[in-house]
DNA sequence: ACCTGAACACCGTTCAAGT
DNA sequence: ACCTGAACACCGTTCAAGT
């Protein structure tokens, strides 16, 4: 072994030349580590062994990197759902967009920060366009109208990747709390109910309250059916 | 008219003393004109004539603001629903729901920075509380049990509140170029499809290709139709 | 062509000081 | 009690300069 110096091990490093690819990759992987709000310009430099200028390169600007995050998972979530086994959907198209739609919603569940991004950012990237395109020849397959593929687009929303809009997370109830719980009880006498029911059913306590994917199927499934009673009476 | 300085118009501006209630009212006012990314602090402060600091007095930090504003909505809300006009939801709950949730949307409309706000930071503040106690009320005088109250929550989701997560705005779509659609007829043939038998029942253009109020309604009919199902089913 | 250092124009927030 | 000015520690981004 020959004794290496610093200087050897700096001009290492940049042997791999820095790409669009591998700052998406980076940004991809401080997102997953310490969520979207640690991901700055300077951070994300930092991480790929580069002064934060550099990354000027190779991406346009911070809302570029945004941008190519949503390309990332996206690539991610065709990947997955690819793979996914179904029955082709001519034969049962429910269940053939049911199981592609819980692949994709793993992919999600192992990037916690991509539902914002996706939400708060609706690009017309290739990528999500490349998926609505498969989801519409799937439906078209299984009997759709152009036209009813269209509102099945809508109704699903962002269902159809996965992941749905919550108003909030019960998880940060102060449930534990009997003079909170007391007063909630007075003020939201309904929620105050319908906790106490779940409570009843799962004594364990409100931990398990909401099942997310419980509860996820249950409204895909009601959804999926909606979609066929529809099919069906157009047909 | 005695003559003025400029100390007294100074003097005058602070008549109406600063307030959490007024900081947020002027943070809504910006963000229904500017955006929300226009919100800073400085701007702020601009907005109600004293220096940003002042700020810190009323509201704890920028975070607060944000919550502050979705407050600011669903108080709104509240107050819309309570004014909608809808039968009793023991003679028929889903006119009566669809009714409430249409005066949401309503408002929101008004406020196009508020989903994206509250789909971001799905907080517990008493103010969402209360709108759900409210849709649980709701459910509950039309019949159903707690359990399947709780799930029509989660299958409503945002829809709740009058507003659905899009994937990406089709708007945006750069149809008129013929070159591109042609490329998209190869890359994405299904789409490309539905695209042009939309043209086709509409020859105006692609311009109201969706027209989101139709596929929130459309959307809501089939989830409210669907619930309705599980509901009898269980009775 | 690719990377850098210094700089600019902004942020949110703290703190000691004013009235 | 309420407001301020100066300052701190960060941002994203530009630009001229390096190799």
């Amino acid at each position: 072994m020959t004794p290496r110096t610093d200087a050897d091990e700096v001009a290492e490093r940049p042997r791999i030349p820095l790409s669009r690819r591998r700052v998406l990759r980076a940004a991809a992987g401080l997102a997953d580590r310490d969520g979207l709000d640690s991901l700055t310009m300077r951070r994300l430099a930092q991480e790929v062994g580069v002064e934060a200028m550099s990354l000027y390169h190779h991406v346009a600007n911070k809302e570029a990197v945004f941008d190519g995050l949503v390309e990332v998972v996206l690539d991610e979530i065709m990947a997955a759902v690819e793979e996914a086994d179904a029955p082709p959907p001519e034969r049962d198209w429910r269940a053939a967009l049911r199981a592609r739609i819980l692949a994709a919603r793993e992919v999600l569940l192992r990037h916690r920060w991509a539902p914002q991004l996706i939400a708060t950012r609706p690009t017309m990237s290739p990528a999500v366009i490349a998926y609505y395109d498969h989801v519409v020849g799937l439906l078209r397959a299984g009997g759709f109208s152009f036209d009813l593929a269209h509102r099945a687009l809508h109704v699903l929303g962002s269902r159809a990747l996965g992941f749905a809009q919550e108003l909030f997370q019960p998880g940060d109830a102060p449930a534990d709390d009997a003079a909170a719980m007391e007063q909630m009880a007075d003020r939201f006498p309904n929620l105050a109910g319908m906790l106490a029911d779940a409570v009843h059913d799962d004594p364990d306590g409100t931990l398990g309250f909401c099942d997310d994917q419980f509860e996820f199927e249950f409204a895909l499934d009601l959804i999926l059916e909606g979609l066929e009673r529809r099919r069906a009476a157009a047909s």
